[in-house]
DNA sequence: TGACCGACCTGTATC
DNA sequence: TGATACAGGTCGGTC
């Protein structure tokens, strides 16, 4: 396998991972940049296991060389989590797909997409500090009162947890917190707009 | 789809196909020793043109050195057809994908598959004698006499041969001489376990 | 250009 | 239950 392992590179400085000061949740010794969060569609957190980066933001903040835009292997980016005290990182695989001339994490997005519950409609966001990349991500905003005022009637129906509906109905979007009916996505429960997704 | 990929370890008694004393079909000098077997699977034979070889009889009979392990291209397996006549060779590349740690036969398969009709649930067995290596296939064994006793009741059905039908019903298995139907697969015509696949 | 095929990937079943 | 095998996929190169 000829991947080229270009690590974007941070110098791990695991000793600061609660330095409190300026960036964002508290980690990451130096300012937290933001760089682009994304809410993610239904094939993001799909069968295909591929997110795509819309392709402004990729070549603005991870810009692949001719040589690696080239190759299907692309190259790796290496994100820490933006929550997770233990400083927990993420590898993904990182190409350009010629084909539908995309930008588009593949190996490992499965993975994130799972542990984070991450279902359509969430948001996912990278930030930087220094030479370190972060990645975080939130459930989407809860649903405008006039939709979810439905749930009373809906609640006399069989309906199903969305968990548990075929396929097709999954990918629309729908997590475990929401109900799916009549092609409608239903929030279970009153949320916050960002809700913390660690477990 | 949980298809039990069962590779039948029988000691090869081919005289009982054909009666002969020695080598199976009147081929290979030598006495013919059977290694293994496998009853492919719908991806097998479908679009993905390769044949998993299970690992465990991989290692056993096709070995590869730690170069031809660690690169693509593997390496080259010619097999005389243990049937035809005129001692026909198929050449296969056989490889290691280190990604699914799995053995696989990829170029000239598909031709193999063409040729032989080869459908999932067919079985295709590997012998050798000598040096020489064979590679023989045959027909899913005939469903059970009460299975198929329902064939007369199907007869008026609006039935499809099953290699009309979509691809998640052909990857269920039944070849060119069954009917599927409600999900049995019923044989067009009594058929010997065992049949000639040559055209 | 499209069909074929090589390389790579992942979820699930199984041990 | 963690690790492993492998069936079922994807994309892209090639011809």
């Amino acid at each position: 396998m000829a991947m080229t392992t270009t690590m974007v590179a941070w110098e791990s400085r695991r000793d600061q991972l609660q330095g409190g000061g300026g960036g964002g949740h508290g980690h990451g010794g130096e300012r937290r940049e933001h760089m682009f969060e994304k809410v993610v569609t239904p094939s993001d957190v799909g069968k295909l296991n591929r997110l795509v980066v819309p392709k402004h933001y990729a070549e603005k903040y991870f810009p692949l060389g001719a040589a690696a835009r080239s190759s299907p292997a692309g190259t790796v980016l290496c994100f820490e989590d933006a929550r997770r005290g233990g400083g927990e990182t993420w590898r993904f695989r990182y190409s350009y797909w010629s084909s539908s001339q995309s930008y588009v994490i593949t190996k490992g997005w499965s993975r994130f997409v799972r542990d984070k519950r991450l279902v359509a409609g969430d948001t996912v966001s990278f930030c930087r500090a220094g030479g370190r990349l972060f990645i975080d991500c939130r459930r989407r905003a809860a649903v405008p009162p006039t939709t979810s005022s439905l749930a009373p009637q809906a609640a006399s129906i069989n309906v199903q947890r969305s968990s548990a509906v075929d396929e097709k109905e999954a990918a629309a979007g729908c997590g475990g917190r929401c109900l799916r009916l009549f092609g409608v996505d239903l929030q279970l429960l009153a949320e916050p707009p960002a809700l913390d997704l660690q477990l």
